[in-house]
Order: structure tokens, then sequence, then C-alpha cells
DNA sequence: AGCTTTAGTGAACGCCGTTAGCAAACGCTG
DNA sequence: CAGCGTTTGCTAACGGCGTTCACTAAAGCT
């Protein structure tokens, strides 16, 4: 009897490499459930390794410091929160664009509020690590969630839901920064133009607004609940982009 | 010859007081300078003693640990910012309402590119400082740093420059918030209508969100200089507000 | 002059990140 | 199976941190 060659996560390893695997994933794991916990100061290899039972020095041999840590479950977390959106735009039926939008800028900020640690470490300031730390794995997972948003954004280009501002409505200036932009995160087809990237912008920077303002609690002095204002932008965003609002069904 | 009776700083405070209160102010001037040199990680009671020439216990005089004198050099930052927003404002001649809100929104941004480390510790994430600790002095400080932005607003209001939307138009659960909001940061004047608050967070959501979106630095992995958007959400803004853009002139 | 309040110190505790040297376990090769 | 390099994890140690406590010395008041 032949063993089942099934593809399974960690084929083509040897064991080593499996359990080698394995321990670092749960590293990972214990801290962003530390940083969930306790918060980023919180986060210290010395408290993982007792968690796992053993000592900080050993976990020198899966990372490479704490620093480099934290940048790889930011990266897992980017990773996270796409699949998140992923998922809620596929819960809408395919031809629905409208919904499926809502949706998916309502799971953007409801995995937000969910994840309020994971959010601060990926979106608020970026402190500074020592020099030398590779930021790269990070930066790949975060260009990978920001293409969820550039699909989403490409569906309402193509289905031509809103007005395009001409090529002369862009000031120089702007017209260079949002080609290099485009160009980076892969926008650079011909069918999209650079009024098309100038929109996405600005009602990327408002959603990153209203949420960050929301998270942060800068108007918690003030304002109980942030949802009616949340979905009071969202509103007037999704209408710039011609796409039909919908209130929020509980 | 009687001794000259000026109002001076610490006026009416005793000897030992002046001396309590200059050093307090030595140790804020230099937490400060090591968040901006070092970042948040960076500022500790020991090494601000070390420079002062004392021991970490003795700043316990003074401070009743490192929470709190970050939460006192907060509030020390937006009286800072708060100044040079009202400075700004002032530079301009009475009349000239349009360039006046300009040039506050932009001395805001100026401000915060070159106070980036304050700038992220005062609108970033609130990171989780252990209870008990007293945040009410940054509260404070925030409110009239508020309070300069609400007075421009407030202007704009009165020389009705923009289309205010009608109570109707404010959906029943925003309308609480709104009304709470106003409540708090004492915008509950007659003539503050709630269609006008909702104006007003709109406006401050999104320069909220352009300006952190350049800080964190969240796009520059895409786009070199961001003011070329700032200033596109600037003028889109003002817009919305009846106010006339106007390049900014270098 | 005497007494009280205050400012600052030194020692200590328990955290932390990180490095260096060493011993055991693992897994491959002959 | 024996041998041997590689990988893994440990102990010990260094220096830094926040914070508490007991104590001294100075400052200010009566």
């Amino acid at each position: 009897m032949a063993k089942p060659q099934i593809e399974r996560p960690g084929a083509g390893l040897s064991r080593r490499e499996r359990v080698r695997e394995a321990t670092l994933l749960e590293i990972k794991e214990i801290a962003r459930r530390h940083l969930v916990e306790y918060g980023p100061q919180g986060v210290s290899l010395r408290a993982i390794a007792r968690e796992m039972g053993m000592t900080a020095p050993g976990l020198y041999r899966y990372v490479s410091g704490i620093d480099a840590l934290l940048v790889l479950i930011t990266a897992q977390m980017y990773d996270d929160l796409a699949d998140t959106v992923a998922a809620a735009d596929a819960s809408v039926p395919e031809h629905d664009t409208d919904q499926r939008i809502l949706t998916s800028l309502r799971a953007f900020r409801g995995w937000a509020l969910e994840h309020r640690a994971e959010f601060s470490t990926m979106f608020g300031p970026r402190n500074q690590l020592d020099p030398g730390t590779d930021i790269g794995e990070a930066l790949e997972a975060a260009r990978r969630f920001g293409a969820t948003f550039f699909t989403l954004f490409d569906r309402l280009l193509s289905e031509e839901r809103f007005e395009v501002p001409s090529e002369e409505e862009v000031p120089a200036d702007l017209a260079r920064e949002l080609r290099a932009f485009a160009d980076t995160v892969g926008l650079s087809t011909p069918h999209v133009s650079l009024g098309a990237v100038m929109v996405l912008s600005s009602c990327w920077v408002r959603l990153y607004g209203v949420v960050c303002m929301e998270i942060f609690q800068h108007l918690n002095f003030a304002m109980a609940d942030m949802e009616p204002l949340f979905e009071s932008e969202l509103r007037s965003l999704l209408s710039r982009l011609g796409v039909e609002y919908r209130p929020f069904e509980r």
C-alpha cells in the first residue's frame, strides 16, 4: 500500500524544518496574544519563552530580536485583515457590486474594532526600530492587503459608476505622485486614469481617517458610539463613487 | 526704594515653589527632547535623571511615574500646537477669513511635519497606561487645542459661507452622538445646528486622516511627497465649507 | 535654636534584551 | 550501527529599565 502523497502544509520539508516551522508559529501566536492582552509594551521575549517552557535566548534561534518579531506578527496581521475583507466580499452575490463594496468596507472597520491592538500597530505610527531590521515582510503583506481594495475599486471603475476627473483637473505635482503611487501598487493599467487614482486616494484617506479616529479613541471623550459617524462618512464616500448606500441591517 | 512688584512668572509663589516649578519644567523639557531624539521607547526616568545630574528615584518627588510624565508632556505639546495654529491664524489680516482658515490648516500640517514624534504620541493610538494614571491634564489641553479649530469654524458659520444640512438630513442615531459631542466641546450655542456639527465632524475627520496618513508614513512606500495630496484634500474640504482655495505660495 | 517639611541618595527587587560559551539531541553518511 | 557535523536550547552574565524603601541633609518656619 503506497503512502498517501497528499499536499499537506509543510510538504516537501524535512521533519526538522516542519517542527521548526511549528515553533516559529507558536512564537508568533503567543506574541500576538500578548500584544492584544498587554499592549505593545507587554510583548517580551522572556515572557513568551516562559509561556513556552523555554528560556529567552533560545528564541534567538528563531527570531533575530524583539523588533524582528514585531515585524513578523505585523505581516501576519495584514494577511489576516486581507483575508477577512476578501471573505466579506465573497459572501455577497457576485453581481451585487454595491453590496460587495459596502460589506467589504464595513468588514474593514469591523475587523479594526475587534482587533484594536493589532490595528494600532499596523496603521498607527511607525515606531523607529533599530536600523538593520528587515521590514520587507510586513511591507509585502501590507501590499497584499492593499490589493484587496484595489480590486474592489477596479471593478467600480470598469462599471463606470462615477465620473472620473479628467487629466487636466489633476494638478501637475499631484499627478507625478499619483503616477508613482499607481506604478508601485500595480494600478497602472491603461484603463486606470490619473483622475481615477486621485479619487481612490481621496476615498482611502477618508476611510483611514474615520477608522483611525475611532480606534485611536480621539473623539471618545465627547462621542460614545462612533458607528453613526462612520456610516455617515461611508455614505458620503460611496456617493462620490456612484455606489448606492444601504443602511446597516443589524 | 520699594521693590518692583511686577507680575513675573511664578509670582505669589514662595522661593521653594519657584525652584520646584523650574526643575519640573526641566524634567519635561528633557523628556520631550528624548521623545524626539530616541522615540517613545527612549524616554526613561533614569536617562533624564542622569542628564540632570541626579538619580532616578529623585524624580519621583516631581512625577508619580513614567506614564504620568508622558501625560504631562503630551499636555504641553497640545498647548504648543494650539499656540502655533493660533499664531498662524493671527498672522493674517482679520477680515480675510478664507486666508485665515487656509493658513491655520496648513499650520496644523506644518507643525505635525516638524514634530512627528510629538504628533504621533498626541494623535496616534492611546497605549494603555496602568490604571490610576491621571490623564486629565492632557485631555484639558486637547480640549483647548480643539477650541482653536471650533473658533475658526464658528466664524465660517456666522458668515453663512456654506449650505448647512437641515435637521432632517441628519440620521437619528448620528444626531444623538453629534449632540453629545457639541455639548462636550461647548458648541451648543443656539446658532450652531446639528447639520453644522455634522459638517464640522466630517471635515475634521478628513483633515485628521490625511495628516495621519502622512506623518505615520503609510503611503511613503509608494508616494514620496504627500504635500500635493494634502493640498488636494484641503481644496476639496474647503470647497465643502465655501472657502476659497488658494494655492500655496512657497 | 529647635523642629518640621522637603529634596535627594543608595541599595535593592524584579523585570527586560542581548551575547557568549557549552552540552545535548538530531539526522545524515559510511 | 557508529561516527560526526548541525541544530537546538540551556546557563551565566552584562547593562538597562521602573519602582519602593529607608535614610540623610538641607531648607524653611516659629
